[in-house]
DNA sequence: CGCATTTGACCCAA
DNA sequence: TTGGGTCAAATGCG
């Protein structure tokens, strides 16, 4: 029978997740636990990906906490027993919200040596968690446009006037935060693919890392987590839908020709 | 077939 | 006694 071998290490994770973390509970976590006992090799992040941290987590159990509406659930480093990793995290849903926003507890600093391809995670991660704020602010522009069209629905035939404030503005803004998203993403793969010879640096966003002395085909923990899937599938049709049916946003290509070319055509 | 997940039971500190 | 954390058998999946 094992029995709790958890040992709290001494070192801190700290500057490896400052980047990655949104939110910072005034009251932390660390400190409650100093509290109550010591407990130093522990951090909590709050995070919409919760499951895409670059490392490999294995799920060992599941419970429901008092006063919570959310279950917990505990998860290994997948290395655990091969390597004997003694990094743990506890997963719980902070709020309904859509996207969820979740409470990662971190228990323990990582040996197993995949602390390089994490890197890459975190930054990927931010780069998605950037996109679902943009995608988030288009669907609300969207609603403001749908409002928009309800009140003065004779006017959205006609091209608006450019830049001219109310809701062109709102919807170049969000225009401007989606393409800078994207610009990001796509620039972050490409940083990464003149980085040299480091594989595991050149792999595109959501890609897993090489596994590190392993052989298996398992992917499944390295899916975009299904709380942002939709999101980012709607972001790509969105953004490819509105630059080639409403031309006037796009200022430096006039797509006329292409609107006479599928008359005449 | 092997690994990940699920889930009820168990352990243990408060 | 209670609640949080973990175990391990059962199950699912590729």
């Amino acid at each position: 029978m094992v029995k709790r071998s958890d040992n709290m290490d001494s070192s801190s994770e700290c500057s490896r997740g400052a980047h990655k973390r949104l939110l910072q509970d005034s009251r932390s976590y660390d400190q409650e636990n100093a509290m109550k006992k010591v407990c130093i090799g522990t951090r909590t992040e709050y995070t919409y990906a919760p499951y895409h941290d670059g490392y490999r987590w294995r799920k060992y159990g599941q419970k429901m906490i008092r006063g919570n509406s959310f279950p917990r659930c505990y998860y290994r480093c997948t290395y655990h027993q091969d390597h004997g990793c003694p990094a743990s995290k506890h997963v719980e849903q902070h709020n309904s919200e859509d996207p969820p926003l979740f409470r990662v507890i971190y228990t323990n600093e990582h040996t197993c040596g995949t602390s390089n391809s994490a890197s890459d995670y975190m930054a990927s991660s931010m780069q998605i968690q950037q996109i679902a704020d943009a995608s988030l602010r288009k669907a609300q522009a969207a609603e403001r446009l749908r409002k928009a069209e309800v009140e003065t629905p004779r006017l959205m035939h006609f091209p608006p006037p450019r830049c001219s404030g109310g809701y062109n503005m709102a919807m170049k803004e969000e225009k401007d935060v989606i393409v800078s998203s994207l610009l990001t993403v796509i620039r972050g793969c490409h940083i990464a693919e003149s980085a040299g010879n480091n594989s595991a640096a050149a792999l595109p966003v959501n890609r897993p890392p090489p596994a590190v002395a392993r052989s298996d085909h398992y992917s499944c923990s390295y899916a975009i987590s299904p709380e942002l899937l939709p999101a980012s599938d709607d972001l790509t049709l969105d953004f490819m839908l509105d630059s080639v049916l409403d031309p006037h946003w796009v200022e430096p290509l006039d797509l006329a020709w292409l609107k006479e070319s599928t008359h005449t055509g």
